[in-house]
DNA sequence: TTTTAATGTAATGAA
DNA sequence: TTCATTACATTAAT
């Protein structure tokens, strides 16, 4: 085992391109990696300011607390700084402003935090919701806006979430297709190795 | 919950317009879709003859076996049914399965069944791939695809336990902080209640 | 029992 | 829109 903890490597190659999951391509400069690629390159810019608010859920911030400060430092960090020190402080400041809940507004100290993360909580569909949502889908996988806030009104869900739903559902079966495909072919293959 | 399926929508407005995601203005036409725009336009594509299975550990099973059966029955199920019935046929199969292993080739009940259950075989590092992990986790815990080959290289591990190792260590350092953050807001208020 | 590898999927941003 | 990647909840192996 290479007991050389990786963090020797140096020079060049500094790029940042992410790898599409599931291809075996390119494997273009295999040979090492720079100290600045790892600790990578925090390019990261603030599009801080935006008219509109990409993000009601956060908006509900606004009638609890009287300082602006705490949501744009919670806010603008759009990648959550994992590492050591920024996501120490990032937690400290969540926790500051958590003062300023009342007890009843205060829903539950995860759900702040991921608010404050920037995050949107995750939505979790119940069994109905998406056995009505499964039955569109398989009829038609490219609901138009129309369809989609009927379903909204209907299942009592953002249109967003139908949106968004139908993309990661879309992106599902193409992945199922994909997979099944390449088992056809690997056992078209392998059966013809056979004869 | 509206248990009408959605299905029995009916007229006009047959518009496939996308709205622009996060905006919450025109509210046009909120009434009702027609069939045919449920039905529509299933314009399915498919980019076939995509590479890598999503299961390649299901893929060793072709040497030991010449019976595809089994493999389909096992792999076509995507949730592997842990419930009663179908999980115990399951095992079964498994077991019926297993007879025609070699010694050499069966390496334990335990991980044909999880093999067949469509799960991964858990992997177990050693403490040296966990030591390299951990100090390059304290440097950059969002690797590149360049630093994660690197590592799988480096610790002859498949790029994928690399990048699902990461996933996981973020997911538990985040989670120790917010035991700590938790913590700290207890002390806090406890100590606010006795001075 | 606890820890953590693996999985599924909602959410996000880039192209 | 797709696509890759992330967070997060959950499952299950150790």
């Amino acid at each position: 085992m290479a007991s050389t903890p990786l963090l020797s490597a140096n020079t060049a190659a500094s790029q940042n391109c992410q790898k599409a999951s599931g291809s075996m391509e390119n494997k273009a400069t295999h040979s090492s990696f720079s100290i600045e690629s790892i600790l990578g390159l925090e390019q990261k810019d603030e599009g801080i300011l935006a008219a509109k608010s990409q993000r009601p859920w956060i908006d509900t911030c606004n009638n609890l607390d009287g300082n602006p400060q705490l949501q744009l430092s919670a806010i603008s960090c759009e990648r959550p700084l994992l590492h050591a020190n920024n996501y120490l402080m990032q937690e400290e400041r969540v926790l500051k402003c958590e003062k300023y809940f009342s007890i009843t507004e205060k829903v539950s100290y995860k759900r702040e935090l991921s608010w404050y993360r920037g995050r949107r909580p995750r939505t979790a569909f119940t069994r109905s919701q998406i056995e009505v949502l499964e039955s569109v889908f398989r009829v038609n996988s490219y609901p138009g806006i129309d369809v989609r806030e009927e379903l909204a009104h209907k299942l009592d869900l953002d249109e967003d979430r139908i949106q968004i739903w139908f993309q990661n559902r879309r992106a599902k079966l193409k992945r199922s297709h994909r997979e099944s495909q390449f088992l056809m072919v690997k056992n078209t293959f392998t059966s013809n190795l056979l004869e």
